[in-house]
DNA sequence: TGTTATAATGTTAGCGCTAACATAATGTTA
DNA sequence: TAACATTATGTTAGCGCTAACATTATAACA
């Protein structure tokens, strides 16, 4: 005897026995009840709760060739940022048939390259990656890859297939206009981790502090280390014993800004008069804070949102009207900001 | 002709054929290659190179009745907590050949059951869930699965297979023995969302008040809006509307606790002479802010490692030792309940 | 040198499901 | 009621891979 013995879960074969019809009418009953009459269907659901069947999802996926496994890299799951965006995958894959495949490269490129590699493996309905700084041989896979393919969180003028974000240096470039139009005269930069997006973001910034005529390389601070909270107090402590007389700071991320923020408390610096403090993304925490923090307000939701439903329709066979979609920022000011006209050195 | 199409891509006989070599022989190069020849493994590899062969991971999951996934269920996606418990399971899994599967239940019950239905579906080699508080037919799914199942973030004495965690109930005691003996005298509470691990938090907390003869059942506060930094200021300026002599606070969570922080300095409330504030999990932000903020510290990350590492020890057949892991927690004693003591009133 | 252990490769069948076609049951129309 | 469309169900094969056994090449040994 040579039979192999499987899982020993119930199979599909299990039910159709047991209902007295035949497997084809079971799938039929459980992917679309109504092409099965009410008869059979009600047998075949009760031998599926007394049997206390489950599909097996890789016979189905091998048997159709579609998995409804969407696959999404992100870089990092601590950071809210990249939170929010795959809660919003998941709020708006919720209904569907679809199943999320997550996969964190950790901002390292090899490393997404190796998810990219597996992911595909599994014959994903869609894929969704975060940034446009993949690999050569990342975007290669991709773009021979047979489904749809949506990059996230930023733009550029040559996607891979789709792309939902907004733009890094623009947003760098609004807070570097702000704090210029504030009146802020040295203006310096907090960067933590440094990742493609937040490099875009300082040279927007800079650009908008030499437009300015307050650009100043000695005021630009950064470092590979992943930001927290606690290093932006570092970052803000040195820069300023560096630089007695910085008198304001965008900040890589909100964290590092709240960080800043404690640090100049710390030190007795009255924010905003003494110091300006801009950060980016807008977390919640930002309105909350005392004083509350001016920040670059990206909607994160939205583009989870986007993403999902891009790929929804092309998967429905729609073409979508437009392939790159920019949703932009919105300067949120604050009291961080807020420097009192007078107060002007 | 009635051929079946596929999915297109490349399959191992195409690399078999292409090698001069047997399907078999590839699938052993690919996964175990001290089984194959050198001389046939560089030929195979050329061939895999050259097709861009990438495994069906379906086909192999069916064929082997082993899926290599691990179905990791959450309750949120944003929230830090779980995050940092993820990116421990992502991290240890990192080497080997699993995959995660992650669903987000969004803290309701009913939805965790329906996401461990589909996990189980596809075979996984291991389960992890958050807490303690399934509902019956989802304790009974996992009990019946064939695999490991871990649950993480919280203990029982009554687990479905293995646990790693803390006790939510001592972790509130904890924090209720700290304020009572700080010589704070009408101590509250602050609770949002509400879940069931915070309601075990809750009551360690009331019986250490209880004991220490300071529980005024007036001064707990709850809701069901998840918990944010602002909503931290709104429940603290709500408390304090209705009992102004309330002098110290135990939050729920440490986004609460920062808020509650930000609502006092707004208010002009010095904290910790007038207002002592205590948090829960010990987030990195916790120990920056000014005043740093006292907290109950968890290890998050452990947790998550500790789970993986217990699961790869049953998959590689050894018994654990103990299938309880009680991770404990630690108070970390800051500036926010740093009160002087001539101060007490 | 022949016998036996060991390593390297191949053959066959089947994992559980669904696509594609085939057939039977039912409804519709003139 | 014949002729046809429509709906409901069944039969068969195969998705791409690997378990289990079979065979052949190579090493080890008496």
């Amino acid at each position: 005897m040579r039979k192999r013995k499987g899982a020993g879960r119930p199979t599909i074969s299990d039910v159709a026995e047991r209902a007295g019809v035949s497997t084809i009418t079971v799938s039929r009953a459980l992917r679309d009840p109504s092409k099965v009459s009410d008869h059979l269907r009600r047998k075949i659901n009760d031998a599926v709760r007394k049997l206390n069947y489950v599909p097996h999802s890789h016979a189905s996926a091998l048997a159709s060739t579609r998995s409804n496994v969407i696959g999404v890299i992100v870089p990092s799951l601590t950071n809210n940022v990249f939170a929010d965006t795959l809660r919003a995958i998941y709020d708006e894959l919720y209904q569907g048939p679809f199943q999320v495949q997550l996969g964190n490269s950790r901002y390292v490129a090899k490393d997404e390259e190796r998810l990219v590699r597996t992911f595909l493996g599994q014959g994903p309905s869609a894929m969704i990656v975060a940034g446009v700084d993949q690999t050569d041989a990342t975007r290669e896979l991709l773009e021979n890859a047979e489904c749809p393919v949506v990059q996230v969180m930023d733009i550029s003028d040559d996607p891979i297939d789709m792309m939902v974000g907004f733009s890094h240096f623009e947003g760098g470039r609004a807070a570097g206009v702000h704090l210029v139009q504030k009146g802020y005269k040295r203006i310096g930069f907090l960067g933590a981790r440094m990742d493609p997006r937040s490099h875009r973001r300082m040279e927007g910034f800079k650009e908008a502090l030499r437009s300015g005529g307050r650009y100043d390389p000695d005021l630009m601070m950064t470092t590979t280390d992943s930001s927290s909270v606690s290093l932006g107090g570092h970052l803000i402590e040195q820069l300023r014993k560096r630089r007695p007389d910085l008198d304001a700071v965008f900040c890589n991320n909100d964290d590092m800004a709240l960080g800043a923020l404690f640090g100049c408390q710390k030190a007795g610096i009255s924010v905003p008069d003494e110091m300006g403090i801009i950060g980016f993304n807008d977390l919640e925490m930002m309105a909350a804070s005392y004083p509350s923090l001016t920040s670059i307000r990206t909607d994160r939701y939205q583009i989870g949102k986007r993403a999902v439903q891009m790929i929804k329709a092309v998967l429905d066979g729609e073409t979508p009207e437009q392939k790159i979609i920019d949703l932009g920022f919105e300067l949120q000011c604050r009291e961080s900001t807020m420097r009192p006209k007078s107060k002007a050195r």
